[in-house]
DNA sequence: GTGAAAGCGCTAACAC
DNA sequence: GTGTTAGCGCTTTCAC
């Protein structure tokens, strides 16, 4: 037996497909008792719309794509960072009645360009939630816009006024970080910058620098050691760090994974965490609350912000286009175990 | 300026819909001149074939559908396990030109059939690959069986006559892990059992038994712990079995997180691993080289369990039908710093 | 409020 | 080898 149409269904109700379809979309100018009607044969005959029927007829899908960078092509494991995004978009995705379709690339192929315009166009997707990253990559962010699909930055570093976009106070919520170090008294508070593709994190950098500012601190060029965001440069740069002649006793990494290789490094060297090390890191993966001793971090709203910008992009579909195109949702200092009062 | 349609692409080759249609889908009977042809005119319009088209001619999708246990609905971020699952799934579609579309889904919801369900009709699924502990679940497989999707079950723990699988020889390879511990000299080998929803966990239960008798060791029912996968359970019952009268020498988690945990339970009760304590897990996520000691455990295929179950799934629209309708792809053990000689 | 008819862009028989 | 002709199950005008 196959499936009901809505045909099918306009028979038993003894309406029009039309009027079927209004009720199903829930349209207006549907008399009460005849939704009533049809909404009984949709029942009985257990209805249920063909997608691809829609999406032909609609030019669009209700599909979101989640793009973001690959960490299988690298070795980074940034895997809480992809979940926590996979986790809000879903979450806004159930009650928009859209589905996710996930799109790690790796931005250093020729072809990556090709490739998204390829799954935009041929699934028509109904909108791209680019995550950071990418999202500041002209290269894929013009292969996006090349095919007029509505698109919303992540923590793109610096907003434009074309796209949409979500992002954190990473820069603000750095310079507090920042002072709070200072203000437990630590005079040598040294910064891991994070991959230097990656703007946003670029920013966390600036706002060390205002916090030293703020702080009466004098910033010192010694004391900032490049990362790329993974556990093993995080580990090296400690090293660095911690050989200097006069080393810091603090250490503020531009994410948690850094912060934690820097963790790793100053057990094996001996060093205690916080007696004579303070670390902080950001943005509260999973790891921070399972190294010892946990890690004092910044919590980055991921799920929030990718909740935000699935929103964004189906929400449009409806009416209500209050999005003022940018949304910054503040992040939050979490203060754990590994920070604490500078040593004598 | 509109998308170019199959039609434009015939009028330019001066040829048929039908043998455009023929080139694009690699189909035979096209003289290679002609199929030059097309593919020049394909090439100068930038012509894309229009997927929702193309899915309501032909009653299906090019989307596999991804359904696993959602880790947001319980405080378990078996984060390491569900990205692998996502990496092997993507590589599988990449060359098979499908998509993936992701579906967590919290089983305790008296709903969870009815969505599924809609899911695959609406969407026309391709096909589906079930993750473990859902893919032991009737309630689940059921649903998904009503709507004819082809299926495959991952890790089900026990294999049945009707639904493809892939899993890992779990039983086997705990069985040596367990000798492995015996052979080190350990006399008082425990277990910390995991998730009883989860049937393919248990069976590393009936290894770790299955390793004791092999070895010339007795059984005992007081150094069996129940936990359920998280890594707060693996702290709770380490601390229930460090304090036993006669403790154990060694631990066996039947998973990472739970062999985290014991860590932790480990070094806040002083105990040194692996001096005083071996400690063995299961999974080999991130986090197993990330913790300190980095832990022996056995890894698990993942990532090659989901692109096989995908393969079977996207090869089916081939030929080559030689899927024994079940596989099983071994694991192996990696020896890190957590286990050593029994103490004496 | 409701309905009739015309596509959306492709695949699938089947004819030639 | 290649073309013709129907649909696939909806949405979308536009008429009533």
């Amino acid at each position: 037996m196959p499936r009901p149409t809505i045909f099918d269904v306009a028979k038993v109700a003894g309406v029009s497909i039309k009027t079927v379809s209004r009720v199903v979309n829930h349209e207006p100018n549907v008399r009460p008792s005849t939704r009533e009607r049809v909404e009984n044969a949709i029942a009985v005959l257990k209805y249920r719309p063909d997608q691809a029927a829609r999406n032909l007829a609609s030019q669009r899908s209700n599909i979101i794509g989640l793009v973001y960078d690959d960490p299988a092509a690298y070795d980074m494991p940034s895997g809480g960072y992809i979940l926590d995004l996979q986790q809000g978009a879903l979450a806004a995705c159930r009650p928009a009645h859209s589905e996710l379709l996930i799109h790690p690339c790796d931005f250093r192929k020729k072809k990556v360009g090709v490739r998204l315009k390829s799954l935009i166009e041929e699934t028509r997707l109904a909108g791209i939630v680019l995550a950071a990253p990418l999202s500041n990559m002209p290269k894929i962010v013009r292969a996006i816009e090349a095919t007029g699909t509505p698109l919303v930055r992540l923590s793109p570093g610096k907003q434009n006024g074309k796209h949409l976009s979500v992002s954190t106070n990473d820069r603000e919520v750095c310079a507090e970080m920042t002072r709070y170090l200072a203000g437990l008294g630590h005079k040598q508070v040294a910064f891991i910058k994070g991959d230097p593709d990656h703007k946003a994190v670029a920013n966390r950098f600036l706002g060390y620098r205002d916090g030293l500012k703020e702080s009466g601190l004098e910033f010192s060029a010694e004391l900032v050691a490049q990362g790329d965001n993974s556990f093993g440069s995080g580990e090296a740069r400690a090293e660095q760090l911690l050989k200097l002649e006069s080393p810091p006793t603090a250490i503020f990494a531009a994410n948690d994974d850094m912060a934690a290789g820097v963790l790793r490094t100053a057990k094996r060297l001996g060093i205690s965490v916080p007696g004579q090390l303070s670390l902080a890191g950001f943005d509260d993966i999973a790891l921070a609350r399972q190294v010892e001793p946990a890690l004092t971090t910044i919590r980055q709203p991921l799920v929030e912000m990718a909740e935000r910008a699935v929103s964004m992009l189906t929400r449009n579909n409806e009416k209500d286009p209050d999005g003022q195109g940018h949304e910054i949702i503040p992040a939050i200092i979490k203060i754990r175990e590994s920070t604490g009062p500078a040593p004598l």
